[in-house]
DNA sequence: CGGGGCCCTATTGTATACAATTTGCCCTCG
DNA sequence: CGAGGGCAAATTGTATACAATAGGGCCCCG
C-alpha cells in the first residue's frame, strides 16, 4: 500500500464496506478525496478499479453512485463464481505442488481454528474466518495459473462488508465451509480435475444460501 | 469518442492491434501520449483499459510492456469465452423479445451476404464478417442482462488484429460460422435455453480452433 | 399557476509542473 | 576482469490549476 492510489483505493474501499454511504447516493471526486487524504488524481485511479468491480458506478453523465444490488444480481455473482472458480480448481488439481496443497492444508486449519466450539469471541472469529477463506479461494485461483482468470475473479469476490462483522452467519454454516475446503484439499491430492471442480461447484452454490439468507435477514431486521 | 481518454484508448488500441509493437517491447506513457495526440493524464486511464483487457500489461516495477500470447493464453481465453458466453446464450433464450431475435437474424444476414460466393473481395468481407460477428456476440452478451458478464467478456473478446486483415481464414470456415449463428437463433426461438448453451460452445470452441490455425500459419509464413 | 429556456454553480475532464522511483551506466575496488 | 555501489537520466506518480460539461434553479411568458 505504498501509492497514494493504493492507499485511496483501500480507504474508499473501506469506506463503502462499512455501509457509510446508501446504494443509489451520489459521491464527488472531491468527497472521496477528502476521505483518502489525497488529491483528486489517484482518486480517480481509485474509482476506476471500484468501478470495475461494481462497488461503483457512473451515472449516463458521468457522476458516482453507489449501486444497490438485488438478491438476482447477488445469485448472478455466485453463479458466475461457481463457473470460473469450479474452472480454477479443475486447473489447479493438476498444477498444484505438494507443497501448495500443504500450505492451502494450513491456511483450511485457520478457518477450523476460527470455528472451534471452544472459542468464545463470535465476533473476532467471523472476521478470521472470512480472511482466510479469502486467502484460500485466492490460492487456489492463483493456482490456476491463468492470468485472466485472477483477473476476472478479482472483481467477483467483492462482498459488502455489511456482514464482516455479522452474527447473521450460523456456526454450522461455517464449519460446512472448512468441510468443503477439507474436501477441495482431498480432491487436490488425488490430482482429480473433475472432483475439485464439483466441490468446488457445490461449495460456492451453499455458500450463495448462506449468503442471501443473511443478508435478507440483515434486511429484515436491520439492528 | 467525445474525451480523449476515449480517444486515446482507441488510437493506442488501434496501435497495437496494427501490430505496430512487438511483444515484449516496452513503451512509456509519453510516447502514447504523442501517438494518441494527448497529454498524459488521459493516457493513463487508456492504458488501465487496455491493461484490464490485457492489451497492455505492467512489468514488476510498472512499466507497460506489451504481452506475447501462446497457444495456451488463447486456448485459456477461448474457454473461458465457452463458458461465459455458453451463460449469457442461456440466459438470453429466456430472455430475449422477439423482435431482438428479428435483429439477430437481421445481423447474421450480413455474416452470410459477407461470405457470399458470388462476392469478389475477400479483403473487405473479412473485415465486414468480423465486424458482424463482433456485433451478434455483443447483442446475445447484452440479452443475458447481467452488468457482471458484459464487463467481464469486455476483456476476453479482444484479438489481436494482425489477423483482422487476414487471408488466412478459409470461406468454408466463416461459412460454418453463419450457420452456427443460425442455429442460435432457432435456439432462441424456441427459447431453448440449454440448446442455446450448447450451440454456442461448440461455435466458440471451432472458433478456437479457426483462429490457432491462422495464427500459427501466420507464424510459419509472417508475410 | 405551469412549462420552457437560460444562466450559474457543481462536478468531471485535461494539461502541466513537480516529486518519487527506477534503471542502466560508469567508476572504483577487489 | 568481474562485482558492487552510487549517480544521472528516464519514467512513473501526484498535485494543482484551468477547461468543458452537466444539472438545477430561477425567471419570464403563456
Amino acid at each position: 500500500m505504498s501509492t497514494a492510489s493504493d492507499t485511496a483505493y483501500d480507504k474508499i474501499r473501506r469506506h463503502l464496506l462499512a455501509g457509510k454511504v446508501q446504494p443509489g447516493e451520489r459521491l464527488t471526486e472531491e468527497h472521496l478525496a477528502d476521505v483518502a487524504g489525497v488529491s483528486r488524481t489517484p482518486v480517480r485511479e481509485a474509482v476506476q478499479r471500484l468501478e470495475r468491480e461494481l462497488l461503483l458506478m457512473r451515472t449516463p453523465s458521468n457522476r458516482i453512485v453507489v449501486p444497490d444490488w438485488g438478491e438476482d444480481e447477488i445469485d448472478e455473482m455466485f453463479t458466475l463464481r461457481q463457473m470460473l472458480e469450479g474452472h480454477a480448481a479443475e486447473r489447479a488439481a493438476t498444477r498444484l505442488s505438494d507443497a501448495q496443497i500443504d500450505e492451502l492444508e494450513r491456511i483450511n486449519a485457520e478457518l477450523h481454528e476460527a470455528v472451534a466450539p471452544d472459542n468464545e469471541q463470535r465476533q473476532a472469529d467471523v472476521a478470521r474466518f472470512l480472511d482466510a477463506n479469502r486467502r484460500f479461494h485466492e490460492a487456489v485461483t492463483q493456482a490456476a495459473h491463468s492470468p485472466r482468470l485472477v483477473q476476472i475473479l478479482a472483481m467477483l469476490v467483492e462482498q459488502p462488508v455489511v456482514l464482516h462483522t455479522a452474527r447473521e452467519y450460523s456456526v454450522q454454516d461455517l464449519k460446512q465451509s472448512a468441510r468443503d475446503h477439507d474436501e477441495l484439499v482431498a480432491a487436490f491430492r488425488a490430482r482429480d480435475p473433475h472432483w475439485a471442480r464439483a466441490v468446488m461447484g457445490s461449495h460456492l452454490r451453499r455458500a450463495f444460501h448462506v449468503f442471501a439468507d443473511a443478508m435478507s435477514a440483515l434486511k429484515r431486521d436491520p439492528k
